[in-house]
DNA sequence: AAATTCCTGACTGAAATAGTCAGGAATTAT
DNA sequence: ATAATTCCTGACTATTTCAGTCAGGAATTT
């Protein structure tokens, strides 16, 4: 399991799509200019999340990406892993070979240690945030100030 | 909060000196043989773990690196802090400044994240590993294996 | 005095991160 | 149909981090 800047833009992004869930798909060129992302490196991300089934893109005018699941079933580990692939973080790869074919000393730690955080990160899910009052006031907010989601005929009803 | 194997590493060296802490000081050149590390790229990490007071070293012939405080007070938090230096995981360092002058809408997931991650892994001490039999077990025969604490007069007892 | 070990700083190669660019495919709106 | 929009793909580049190397000095013990 590795924690770096990559895996938190991901999480970011994937929170953005959660919160507009109602608005319909939501495009990466917008999420690019809201939470400050390249766009080409938010392709890059979201082809790795459509693989393993966390979004699905919808495409022409009007289209953008929603979550292929409900947010109360994607954790903050699935969308980690799906851009970092690695879960394991013992240096023998689980095989315990380490040392000289045994178990180096600290293979259980990192063993251990992989387990209880990926048992945390992943009872973290999208919507644990999407559902408080207090974020959803500040969503309408900064909706209004970049201006999104006013031409989308297809939300006219 | 970043978490690599740089950190990794730097745990796995923490956990080979509190399970020889009764064997005086360890060098880093037993660890970097026996964990399979650097020597050199050790010497940085050190330099780090010094300078957070989680170690301290002993100079001359017999010295070598030993905690600078009990291991049950040691975590791994504390560890990976010392080497990868950041635990803010938001964008705007905390601030509360990254969208616009107000907080961008995913502030307070990582804010909150960063907090829990950081409890989890402050819960984690050292202690809970170097007071399990099977682990000491193995211990003393890798110990044996690589000819460790066999030429050290200071410990003739 | 010699050996050991920490300690420091500068340097280098490899990998991951982050971003760029060019173009194609599917869909919708006109 | 045509044009616009958006996803989608692959190759490329720059920057940063990771990991390791090297050379040498400082403190301590034998």
């Amino acid at each position: 399991m590795r924690l770096s800047t990559k895996g938190r833009y991901a999480v970011t992004a994937m929170m953005d799509i959660a919160l507009h869930e109602k608005q319909g798909p939501v495009t990466l060129a917008e999420i690019s200019q809201c939470q400050g992302i390249s766009l080409s490196y938010l392709e890059q991300l979201f082809a790795k999340l459509r693989k393993q089934g966390l979004v699905e893109g919808v495409r022409g005018p009007g289209g953008g990406y929603r979550l292929a699941k409900p947010s109360s079933q994607i954790s903050v580990a699935d969308i980690i892993l799906s851009v970092d692939e690695k879960l394991d973080m013992t240096k023998c790869g689980g095989k315990g070979n380490c040392s000289n074919g045994e178990r180096c000393l600290t293979h259980q730690l990192w063993f251990d240690l992989s387990c209880k955080l990926y048992k945390f990160l992943s009872g973290i899910k999208l919507d644990q945030y999407t559902n408080r009052p207090e974020i959803n006031e500040l969503v309408r907010k900064q909706d209004a100030q970049y201006g999104r989601f006013l031409n989308r005929p297809h939300l006219a009803a």
